[in-house]
DNA sequence: AAGTGGTCTAGACCACGGC
DNA sequence: CCGTGGTCTAGACCACTTC
C-alpha cells in the first residue's frame, strides 16, 4: 500500500482546504463542531496522526478552537490588529468618499535622508508623490510618499489620483507589501498645511512616518503624513 | 513496555525544556545546529514523532529555525513589536533616569464616561492617579489613571512615586496584564499643562488614550497621557 | 551517499467533557 | 458511559541539502 498519495499536496493539507472551504461557503459558522480525528481519518482515509496534523496546523492558526474532552469548533473571525492599511482602504473601511489632490508628482535626486532609509546613495534618484487626501469634502491629510525611482519607473506614469498606490505596486510592479515601521509623534501647521487642509495656522497635527517593507524584506515605500487632529486618530493594540 | 514515562509531563515537553535550557544558559547560540529529530530520539527513548513533535512546536514558538534537507538551528532572539511597556520600563530601556510627580490619588465617583469603559455603572468608585513623568529633569507627560477602586483597594496605600503601577497591580494585586487598545491623536496644551510640562502655551501634544485588559480579558486600567511633542515619538510595527 | 526534515501508518493508552 | 482531544510507538518512504 503506497504510505501517500500520488497527489504532490499532502494529506494533511488536503483535509485543511476541505474544512476551509466548508468554513468559506458558510455551511460552518463559528462555534460548530468540526468533523473529529477520527471522523476525518475515516472520511479522508488517512490514519489518526494525519488528521491530527491538520486539525492541530488549524487550530495554530486561529482557524479553529480544540477543546480536550469535547470536540473541534469553528473559531470566530479573526481580528487583525495594527494592520498595515493604505489610505484608500482606511477610508473604504469607514465607508466615506475618498479623493485625492496630487500637489506634486516626479522624480527627485537631492533627498540624502530620505534615500538614507532604503539603503541608496544620498543623491539617488528617488519617485516623490506629494498628496492631499480627502474624505467626503474635507481635506485631512497631506501625504508625501517616496520611492526608489529605479526599481519603480513602472510607477510614474500611473494615475494616483484615481487607483491607489499599494495597488498599483502590487500590479504594476509585482511588489508585495509585508510590513511597515512608523514613528508617531505630534507638531504643528505652518502657513502652507494649514491652507491645503483648510485649517487655522498653528494647529495640532499628528504626524506618522512610515517605512514599508516587502515581503523580501526590502525597504521599497517611505511615506509621510500630517493629519488634521480630531479628523484622525489612530488606534493600535499592544501585547504585553 | 509502558506507552509513557511515569512523570506527568509530557516527553516531548521535557525534550523541549532541555532544548530551551542549553539556549539560555547560552551553550547553544543563535545559528548552531539542534540535535537532529533521530538524535533526540535516541538520547531521550522516545519514537520519532515524539522527537519531531517537541521540534515542530519550538519552530513554531520562533525558537528554532528548520530547514528541509539541512537541520534544525538556533533561531535569532525574537524581537517585540507593539510590546507594552510601562512608563518606567520604557523609559529604563533608553537608560534614562526617571522620576514622576503625584499630582492627585484618590477616590473619584463622577467619571461616568470612565467607569463606562470598565463596564462598570456611570458613579462606580475608581482609583485615580495623576502624576508628572519627567525623564532626567524634563517633565515629558502628564498621565491620568483610572482603575476600579473595589477591585483593587490594595493599592491606594501603595506609594507609586517610587515603584511601578504595573509592578504593584501585578505583585499586590495578582493581576497579569495582557493587551491595550490604544487611541493616539494630536491636541495642544492649555495653561495648567504648558505650566506642568514647562512648555509654551498651545504647544502641541500627543496624546495616548489606553485601555488596559488583564489576561482574563477584563479591562483594568485606563490611561491618558499627554507627551510633550519632540520628546516622545512612538513606534510602532503593523502587518499587512 | 549520508543525513536531514516532511509526511504517513495502524495501532495504543490516557485525561477530559458532557450526558 | 462514550466520544473527544493529547500523547506516544516503531517503524516506513520521500524530498531536500550538503559534501
Amino acid at each position: 500500500m503506497p504510505t501517500q498519495s500520488r497527489k504532490d499536496e499532502p494529506a494533511y493539507k488536503r483535509i485543511q482546504s476541505a474544512i476551509r472551504q466548508r468554513i468559506e461557503a458558510g455551511e460552518l459558522k463559528p462555534g460548530d463542531v468540526v468533523d473529529s480525528e477520527r471522523e476525518l481519518a475515516r472520511i479522508h482515509g488517512v490514519s489518526l496522526m494525519t488528521a491530527r496534523h491538520a486539525l492541530a496546523d488549524l487550530a495554530q492558526e486561529g482557524i479553529v478552537d480544540r477543546r480536550h474532552g469535547a470536540g473541534t469548533f469553528v473559531a470566530p473571525p479573526q481580528i487583525h490588529f495594527n494592520k498595515l492599511l493604505s489610505y484608500t482602504e482606511q477610508m473604504a473601511s469607514l465607508g466615506l468618499a475618498i479623493h485625492s489632490k496630487i500637489l506634486f508628482s516626479g522624480i527627485v535626486t537631492r533627498e540624502p535622508e530620505i534615500a538614507a532609509r532604503f539603503g541608496l546613495s544620498p543623491t539617488s534618484r528617488l519617485i516623490k508623490i506629494e498628496r492631499v487626501r480627502s474624505a467626503g469634502d474635507e481635506p485631512v491629510a497631506l501625504e508625501v510618499c517616496y520611492l526608489p525611482a529605479d526599481e519603480f519607473s513602472a510607477l510614474v506614469d500611473v494615475p494616483l489620483d484615481r487607483t491607489s498606490l499599494f495597488g498599483a505596486l502590487e500590479r504594476e510592479c509585482g511588489v508585495e507589501l509585508a510590513y511597515a515601521d512608523e514613528e508617531i509623534d505630534a507638531t504643528h501647521s505652518d502657513h502652507r498645511i494649514s491652507r491645503l487642509l483648510s485649517i487655522p495656522g498653528n494647529s495640532p497635527l499628528l504626524r506618522i512616518r512610515q517605512l514599508i517593507f516587502s515581503t523580501k524584506g526590502r525597504a521599497t515605500v517611505y511615506v509621510t503624513g500630517l493629519y488634521r487632529s480630531g479628523r484622525h486618530t489612530l488606534r493600535i493594540r499592544r501585547f504585553r
